[in-house]
DNA sequence: ATAGGGTTAG
């Protein structure tokens, strides 16, 4: 429909303005001037406001349908208080202007202010639409208990409940009812009224049974039975059905319903599409659209919303892709109309499949943009590894919702930036928002990085606390927090009391127990997990061979790599041959695991070398250990790892030169840490540095930094595992320098808690200066606060004020 | 003047 006035001017023309006395066509001209801004997408604000102004400075006085048009642009635009100013001036508002504005209120989400006009109007001019759009309201704002009360309320003065009634109170229903009964009695009470002919009754009246039968034997039973009976059926039924049996996980019988459809509805089709997505059928998903496309049945963003998340959710990234390419190719819309979802499916795809820039291109092109849209963006540069980009992101959105904080929180806990994912867990909570279980997971594992145990037990409480106790993701991450922290059995009374686990709880179990050295117990675990009819995956077989390796299990290492490809058909990778070399090296079969490395049937890379580097630094094997250097040097000069194992290798065979040109490489070939590294690591990377080099004069500059650590970590707001602090080290004697001090080190980063590296080595250090007394003392501490320390071979396990030294000191 | 349903992010 053409508008016939011109689009620019806010004044009514001339011949309207003559006969200044026919006010009606001046109110007339207005009201459809207005009518005009309204129906622009987006609404035409400028020129609203001059053809307002043009209002206000002719002198006419705005009333009726005039005042009515303005309050609805200005709702729509969201500028309610100004809408309320223009709602007060109308001098005695009719219950027909009442009721748009409560239903235009109720769809912008202010349904206060639609019951405050509702509640205003006398009871002599309501009438049942006005009862019929405050309903709505409240239904369309997810208030189903207010809806359900102003139904019983309207009977009571005696008003008629029509069809747009119950279609409103059913769907209002849907929210709150609990059980099959309260749809029986609705049913029963609109067949008495008489309503059960109109479509829209009964499709309201399916989509409640299918909400409520769902804990019932047969969940669809009753929607079908009325389905069937229902004289008229439109697009809307049929949909309802489908997603009805698509809710319940009946693909099948939805499927039979739609290929017994006569004619080809698209919304039945995209309907099952959507099914077989969400299920994870994406070969079904993909036959069914190629069936759309065959028989000529229009596709719409729906359809391709549908398709491509679900290429994007199971990584069929080529085939979303080539969809993309074809929405494009046959020219079904111009790029820059695509509708919001189907952009950030796109969105979601490209950023799932590592093409992050791509999907920032369409990011950047979109008119439009939504949380959703944000958020797919935002975890995009968060699964790619690139943290600044994300955090840029991250300020620049206009409103973060749980799940940004949540992607946020555990981006920066996978990319090794701890400390930075507990600040802004901190930071959630300060700005009064209650952290879902996702983020607690977060949280709890970025605790697990830093081994900060007094953190993670304060969370885990929170956790508890907020309802959370049954939650798989922050369970798995208590398991493996409580297994990094040292206490395995705490980890164990978590895994023991989820009332669901998966296979990453049981793995993370395993892990647990493989870490703290027994190795026996958590193949004990794997043989159970197998009798729960869990299938073991890639990763269970690293645990395994880890837990065997840690423990000196040689034999049972070696059964159970065959066993992987043989039995459960996993072909072992190149991190299952490296745990498998290092395995063979912890036990001292170097030959061995060079003779398996020269059979390899790939080219080995930086994880083979390495873990051959290891074990020749525990055996001492100097060769073949710079070989391994050699060859990890080549394929990654910068990763410091490689310089301080060699560097190790020569401190335990006392070749201080060596240590020294190890350290000189590094500085003339630029390596550095990692950026971003917790200031944890840094301190432990000190400490390995001090420990290194037992002459280094800046022993006192180290204390001062790991004082200023403490400061740090307190203005963080961590809590200090222990009450032990560092004291004055100046103030110390000085003899025995190293001994002393690695003991006070070792407590200052227990009062960081990092058993796992900083005590492993200053138990050593202590065993190179042969201060066997400190030692013991050293132990014993740690007896007293429950940190065991591990290790399968080199690092004994030393429990109830006992030491099997061995062959280690 | 008022009605019934569906898509996207971990």
């Amino acid at each position: 429909m053409k508008n016939p006035i011109t689009i620019t001017s806010s004044s009514p023309p001339f011949s309207i303005l003559l006969h200044q006395t026919d006010v009606r066509a001046i109110a007339n001209w207005y009201a459809a001037k207005l009518q005009f801004c309204c129906t622009q997408n987006p609404i035409s604000h400028s020129l609203t406001q001059s053809v307002h102004a043009n209002i206000i400075t002719s002198g006419f006085k705005p009333r009726g349908h005039i005042l009515n048009r303005l309050i609805d642009i200005y709702c729509k635009s969201n500028n309610i208080a100004y809408a309320r100013y223009l709602f007060d001036k109308i001098p005695k508002p009719d219950i027909v202007s009442r009721t748009t504005l409560i239903s235009a209120y109720s769809e912008l989400g202010n349904v206060d202010f639609a019951k405050y006009i509702f509640d205003e109007t006398p009871l002599s001019i309501r009438d049942v639409v006005s009862y019929n759009a405050m309903i709505t309201g409240f239904s369309h704002n997810n208030d189903g208990y207010n809806a359900v009360k102003l139904f019983s309320e309207m009977r009571k003065y005696g008003f008629r409940p029509d069809n747009l009634t119950f279609a409103s109170l059913l769907s209002a229903t849907a929210l709150v009812a609990r059980d099959e009964k309260e749809c029986k009695q609705l049913h029963c009470n609109v067949v008495k009224t008489g309503t059960d002919s109109f479509v829209s009754v009964l499709n309201a009246l399916i989509s409640l049974y299918v909400k409520c039968g769902l804990s019932s034997l047969s969940p669809m039973g009753d929607a079908r039975k009325l389905f069937n009976q229902m004289e008229k059926r439109d697009d809307l039924s049929w949909m309802n059905m489908i997603t009805g049996y698509v809710r319940n996980g009946e693909l099948e019988s939805a499927r039979e319903l739609l290929d017994g459809m006569n004619e080809k509805l698209q919304v039945a089709y995209n309907a099952m599409i959507s099914g077989y997505v969400q299920h994870g059928f994406m070969s079904k998903a993909l036959e069914l659209f190629k069936g759309m496309c065959l028989e000529g049945i229009w596709l719409d963003e729906f359809t391709y919303t549908s398709v491509i998340s679900g290429c994007a959710s199971s990584g069929l990234f080529l085939i979303g892709k080539q969809v993309h390419g074809f929405i494009l190719r046959t020219g079904w819309m111009p790029a820059s109309k695509f509708a919001l979802p189907v952009n950030n499916a796109l969105v979601t795809l490209y950023s799932k499949c590592g093409e992050v820039d791509k999907a920032r291109q369409i990011f950047d092109s979109m008119l439009e943009k939504d949380h959703v849209s944000w958020n797919a963006i935002l975890s995009g540069y968060v699964s790619v590894g690139k943290i600044d980009s994300a955090k840029s992101v991250f300020s620049a959105m206009p409103e973060r919702g749980l799940l940004t904080w949540m992607v946020m929180i555990s981006g920066f806990t996978q990319n090794g930036y701890g400390e930075d994912a507990l600040k802004l867990f901190d930071r959630m909570r300060k700005e009064g928002l209650a952290p879902c279980d996702y983020s607690y997971a977060g949280a709890i594992t970025a605790c697990a990085s830093l081994g900060a145990l007094e953190h993670g037990r304060q969370l885990h409480a929170q956790l508890i606390q907020s309802g959370f106790n049954s939650s798989l993701s922050a369970g798995n991450a208590l398991i493996t927090m409580y297994a990094r922290c040292g206490v395995v059995e705490a980890a164990n009374v978590v895994f023991c009391t989820m009332p669901y686990i998966d296979s990453v709880s049981w793995n993370a179990m395993m892990t647990a127990l493989g870490q703290h050295g027994h190795g026996l117990k958590a193949l004990k675990l794997f043989d159970l997990m197998l009798q729960e009819n869990i299938k073991p995956d890639r990763i269970t077989f690293l645990i395994v061979l880890t837990a065997c390796s840690h423990s000196g299990l040689v034999k049972e290492g070696c059964k159970h790599f065959q066993l992987m490809d043989s039995v459960y058909g996993i072909t072992p990778d190149e991190d299952h041959y490296a745990r498998f070399i290092d395995l063979l090296c912890r036990a001292g079969k170097i030959s061995e695991a060079h003779g398996l490395i020269q059979k390899l049937p790939f080219k080995p890379g930086a994880p083979i070398w390495e873990a051959l580097l290891n074990g020749c630094r525990i055996h001492g094997n100097m060769e073949l250990g710079i070989q391994a250097a050699d060859q990890l040097f080549q394929l990654a000069p910068q990763h410091d790892g490689t310089y301080i194992l060699l560097a190790n290798m020569y401190a335990d065979a006392g070749r201080k030169e060596d240590m020294a040109k190890v350290r000189m490489m590094m500085r003339e070939r630029g390596v550095k840490k990692e950026p971003g590294c917790s200031w944890l690591e840094v301190a432990n990377k000190v400490h390995v540095f001090l420990v290194d080099d037992t002459s280094h004069p800046k022993v006192h500059e180290v204390y001062t930094y790991l004082k200023e650590l403490e400061v740090k970590m307190r203005k963080l707001g961590y809590v200090p595992d222990t009450k032990y602090v560092l004291h004055d080290i100046e103030s110390e004697q000085k003899e025995n320098a190293l001994s002393t001090h690695s003991e006070r080190l070792a407590v200052g980063f227990g009062l960081l808690k990092l058993p796992r590296g900083a005590t492993v080595r200053v138990l050593k250090n202590l065993r190179i200066c042969g201060d066997c007394h400190t030692a013991f003392k050293f132990i014993s501490k740690l007896v007293e606060r429950e940190i065991v320390v591990r290790d399968g071979r080199r690092f004994h396990h030393f429990r109830n004020g006992e030491c099997s030294c061995g062959n280690y000191w």
